[in-house]
RNA sequence: GGGGCUGUAGCUCAGGGGUAGAGCAUCUGCCUUUUAAGCAGAGGGUCGCUGGUUCGAGCCCAGCCAGCCUCACCA
C-alpha cells in the first residue's frame, strides 16, 4: 500500500490519469458504466465495406490505441477483439461529447456510434454520432507505433519487446502485440481439432485426478502438496497414464484426457513446470496401430490449422504427410550413427559410446547408454516426421515386451525437428509383469534415482481384473503447437509462464 | 548448477569517472479527413538493490536481485 501510494504520487502520468477522472464524474459521467450495445466487430466493419454502400450506422467499441487530436477533430484508432478500426471525431457533430473525449487518453475503453466512411487517406473509418466512455484507464499504456513504407513492409517502433515485462504482463503483451492473440487462437483451434478428431473416433475425453497420492505415469520428480482434512501429503500429477488405463479396465474402449501435468525440474524454452498433456489409449490395438493415429492425427491438425501438411520451421519445411518414416532405434543408430548395438552388451555399448563421444554415467545400464547415444547422436538429425520404434525395456517400466524382440518393447516415438512430438507403446496389460517392472523401478528408488517410478499397489490390483490389449500415447501439446505456430519458445505457447515471483 | 549478455523516464534506447539524455507517450498553445499527423514550448528519473574505491560513481570493483541466451541436469 505504502509503495502504491508512493509510486502515484511520483507517476505524473498516473495522477494525470486520476485528475481526468474527477474531471469527467465533474461532467457527470460515469467512468465505469455497465454496458454499451455494440453492433459490429472492427474487422467485419472492414471486411464487408463497399464505397457504394458506405453511410451504415455502427457501434463499436474497444480500447483506444492511438489519438490524433488536430484541435476541434480528432481521429483515433480503437482496438477490439477482432483487430483495429480508426474512428474520427468532430465538435461539430458530437458537441459537448468532445470535450469529454479531450478527457480521454489512449488506453481508455471507449465505445463510438456512427456511421461507415472512407477517409480521403483511404482508411475505412468509423465517423462518431456520439462517443461513450466505457472505463477509464488508470495506468499508461506502452505506445507501439507502426508505419507501412512504400514496399508495403510494416515497420514497427518502440515495440514492446522486453521478454519479462511481456510473460508477466501479459494483458498489455495482448494488446499491444496483435501476433500473440493470434497464436492463442491457433493453440484454441488446435485443441479443438484434437477433440473433434478423438471424439469422431468413439472416444471418450475424460478428467482424472490432478491431486495423487502416488505418482506416475512418467519418470519425473513431483511438486509435493498437503491436504489438511485427511493430513496427508499429495502429489500435482505428473502424468494421468495410470488413471487412464483404470478407466480401460472399466471398459471403456478409448479415453483421453487434455491435461495439465507438473513436473519439479528445471525451465528453458521446451520446459515450463505446468504444461499440457494429450493421452489417449485405446483398448484392443496396439503401438503398430497408433503410429497411424498419430499421423492421421497430426496431419489432420496440421491441415486445418495451415490448410497443407508442410510446415515452415527453422528454415526448412516440415512435411506432416503419411506416411511418415519408420525406423527401429537399432536402425537408426546404424543409419545415423553408424553402429549396429543390436546384441551387445554393456561393456562393448560403453566402448562405442566413448567412441562416438558420448558421455555416459557409470552407473548406466545397457539400456540407458542405448538411450543416451541415441539421444546424442541421431534424434538432433530427425527434421522430418520420423516413428522410432522399439526402445530398450528398462527404460520403459508401463510398456508391453515387443512380440519378437528380446530386451526391447513395443514403444515408439515421433521425432520431429529432433524433438519429441509424442511417445507412444502397447501398454503392458500382464499384471505380473507390471509388478516385476514396478519392483525394478524401486530398486532404482532405492539407489537414489528421485525420478524412477512409484509402485502402485491399485493400479496393479486395477491390472489384475485385466485389461485388454491397449495401445496408448502421450502428445506434449505445448510443443505441438510451438513447432505449428512457428514460435521458438514454450513460453510463447502458454499464456502465463511460470516466473520467479516479483519482488 | 556453469558460462555469456542485459537492467537508465510510461515504452524503445543512447550515454563508459565531472550538473541525467533522445524519440515516442504526457502537459500548455495552434490546428475540423489525420495516420509514426504537424508546429512551438514545458514537465517527467532512488540510472535494478546493497556495499566499496574515489574529492566526485549510470559509469570502476564486490555481493545480491531479476530477465534473456547457452551448456549441464532432466523427458
Amino acid at each position: 500500500m505504502e509503495h502504491q501510494e508512493f509510486q502515484e504520487e511520483l507517476n505524473v502520468l498516473i495522477q494525470r490519469r486520476r485528475d481526468e477522472l474527477a474531471a469527467l464524474r465533474e461532467r457527470g459521467i460515469n467512468p465505469y458504466p455497465y454496458s454499451f450495445r455494440k453492433t459490429h466487430r472492427s474487422a467485419d466493419i472492414l471486411a464487408t465495406f463497399r464505397d457504394d454502400t458506405a453511410g451504415e450506422n455502427v457501434a463499436v467499441a474497444g480500447r483506444i490505441l492511438s489519438i490524433r487530436r488536430m484541435g476541434k477533430a480528432s481521429f483515433a484508432h480503437l482496438l477490439d477483439s477482432s483487430g483495429k478500426i480508426q474512428v474520427y471525431l468532430r465538435r461539430d457533430d458530437i458537441g459537448e461529447m468532445y470535450d469529454a473525449f479531450r478527457l480521454m487518453d489512449i488506453g481508455d475503453i471507449i465505445g463510438v456510434e456512427g456511421f461507415v466512411f472512407r477517409t480521403k487517406m483511404g482508411e475505412v473509418s468509423v465517423h462518431a454520432r456520439a462517443v461513450t466512455l466505457l472505463s477509464k484507464s488508470a495506468r499508461p499504456l506502452p505506445i507501439v507505433k507502426e508505419k507501412t513504407d512504400e514496399r508495403g513492409n510494416k515497420i514497427v517502433f518502440d515495440q514492446f519487446a522486453d521478454k519479462e515485462l511481456r510473460y508477466r504482463q501479459r494483458y498489455v503483451d495482448l494488446i499491444v502485440n496483435p501476433g500473440v492473440r493470434d497464436v492463442f487462437r491457433e493453440r484454441a483451434q488446435i485443441l479443438r481439432t484434437i477433440r473433434n478428431f478423438l471424439d469422431a473416433r468413439g472416444c471418450l475425453e475424460v478428467e482424472t485426478p490432478v491431486l495423487q497420492p502416488i505418482y506416475g505415469g512418467a519418470s519425473a520428480r513431483p511438486f509435493i502438496t498437503h491436504h489438511n482434512a485427511l493430513d496427508i501429503d499429495l502429489y500435482l500429477r505428473i502424468a494421468d497414464e495410470l488413471y487412464l488405463k483404470r478407466l480401460i479396465v472399466g471398459g471403456f474402449d478409448g479415453v483421453y484426457e487434455i491435461a495439465k501435468d507438473f513436473r519439479n525440474e528445471g525451465m528453458d524454452r521446451f520446459h515450463n513446470p505446468e504444461f499440457t498433456m494429450l493421452e489417449l489409449y485405446v483398448a484392443y490395438q496396439d503401438y503398430v496401430w497408433m503410429m497411424k493415429l498419430v499421423e492421421e492425427l497430426v496431419g489432420t491438425v496440421t491441415r486445418e490449422l495451415c490448410g497443407t501438411t508442410e510446415v515452415p520451421s527453422g528454415g526448412t519445411v516440415i512435411d506432416f504427410a503419411s506416411p511418415w518414416k519408420r525406423i527401429t532405434m537399432f536402425d537408426a543408430i546404424r543409419e545415423y550413427a553408424g553402429e549396429n548395438l543390436r546384441g551387445l552388451g554393456e561393456q562393448d555399448l560403453r566402448r562405442i559410446a566413448r567412441k562416438l563421444d558420448v558421455p555416459v554415467e557409470p552407473e548406466a545400464g545397457a539400456g540407458k547408454i542405448i538411450d543416451e547415444i541415441f539421444s546424442e547422436r541421431v534424434q538432433p538429425q530427425l527434421i522430418q516426421p520420423t516413428f522410432i520404434m522399439d526402445y530398450p525395456l528398462e527404460m520403459s517400466p508401463l510398456a508391453k515386451r515387443h512380440r519378437s524382440e528380446e530386451g526391447l518393447v513395443e514403444r515408439f516415438e515421433a521425432m520431429v525437428n529432433g524433438q519429441e512430438l509424442c511417445n507412444a507403446f502397447s501398454e503392458l496389460n500382464d499384471p505380473a509383469d507390471q509388478r516385476a517392472r514396478f519392483e525394478e523401478q524401486m530398486k532404482l528408488r532405492a539407489r537414489g534415482d528421485e525420478e524412477a517410478q512409484m509402485l502402485d499397489e491399485d493400479f496393479l490390483r486395477a491390472l489384475e481384473y485385466g485389461m485388454p490389449p491397449t495401445a496408448g500415447v502421450g502428445i506434449g501439446i505445448d510443443r505441438l503447437v510451438m513447432l505449428l505456430t512457428g514460435q521458438e519458445s514454450i513460453r510463447d505457447v502458454i499464456l502465463f509462464p511460470h516466473m520467479r515471483p516479483e519482488r
